[in-house]
DNA sequence: TTGCATTCGGTACCTAGGTACAGGTTTACC
DNA sequence: GGTAAACCTGTACCTAGGTACCGAATGCAA
């Protein structure tokens, strides 16, 4: 009974949990996870218990994936949606991509340092990591062992 | 009792955990850990239980941080040892280099991607994630959703 | 109204590379 | 011989970003 209510908001009906990830493209136990995080609102919920998203939310979720791919960690992301939600633009985005460049480019420099290690390895013809009888063995890479590994950032 | 008894080794006296750990500059937990995954084998052992390590352990340790700080995990490490150990010079250090190599390109040119498109969120004037009222928003970020996330390699 | 798909909450598990803790021996030095 | 530091095993925890599983309840269409 009652099969004719049809939750209905300001941009059209309510989409149930898998609606909204399968148009999202994610996994639907990923919409929990975000809610947790705060990086998507509690829904509304039908007279059951289930949730009810407005359908911007498949545009937010677009959002955060994008922010993801430059980068950003889910609580940057939180924390940049919660800055535009509350004050009104800020220059905090900014200032973050910018922070976020230097990240990536000190990144790129750790990377570019193994990299020219690595080509050391192949061309002295390194052939064991504990007994290589290569002449001047480039092996302890003293250059690249200034406090940082690898994934570190 | 028997405080006589000084483990004697090919390469000088066995070192007890703690001083290994020390000297190669790693946490103690490390060595047990290590020597679960196959990185180190398992040492003799005192009268007590207690490991007694022959001093080039130090040597390996040092070697095993600087592969990981070519890019190479633990389990690719734990391998070129293996064939190390067991195959005389293969060429497969060789070839595990080269195909590393090739990674960390990779994750050069997706870092690479991702400095220019945070470039375009700064230079646009981009000031929202959801909200932003730069004409040209550039947010999306079509170009580098080619099916890869930051961090997946 | 029956029945299947979906969703619910809560919790456990995954990768990678460790680190920490608890409770009980052992070693080493005086 | 006393005592403190180091060590033992086993297990739990950590980050980051999810994913999987459970049994129970709900939604929806025929």
């Amino acid at each position: 009974m009652r099969q004719d209510i049809v939750l209905q908001g300001p941009g059209g009906p309510y989409l149930r949990s898998g609606q909204v990830a399968e148009q999202a493209g994610v996994n639907p136990q990923t919409l929990r996870y975000y809610e947790r995080r705060g990086l998507i609102a509690e829904p509304v919920r039908s007279p059951g218990g289930h949730r009810a998203y407005p359908p911007e939310t498949v545009t937010l979720l677009t959002v955060i994936k994008a922010a993801q791919r430059l980068g950003f960690t889910l609580e940057e992301v939180a924390e940049l949606l919660d800055t535009g939600r509350r004050g009104h633009p800020t220059p905090d985005l900014r200032a973050r991509a910018q922070a976020k460049i230097a990240e990536v480019e000190e990144r790129i420099a750790d990377l570019t340092t193994i990299r020219a290690a690595l080509a050391e390895v192949v061309s002295a013809g390194c052939d064991s990591l504990t007994n290589c009888t290569c002449p001047d063995c480039p092996m302890p890479f003293a250059d690249l062992a200034e406090g940082r590994t690898p994934k570190e950032d």
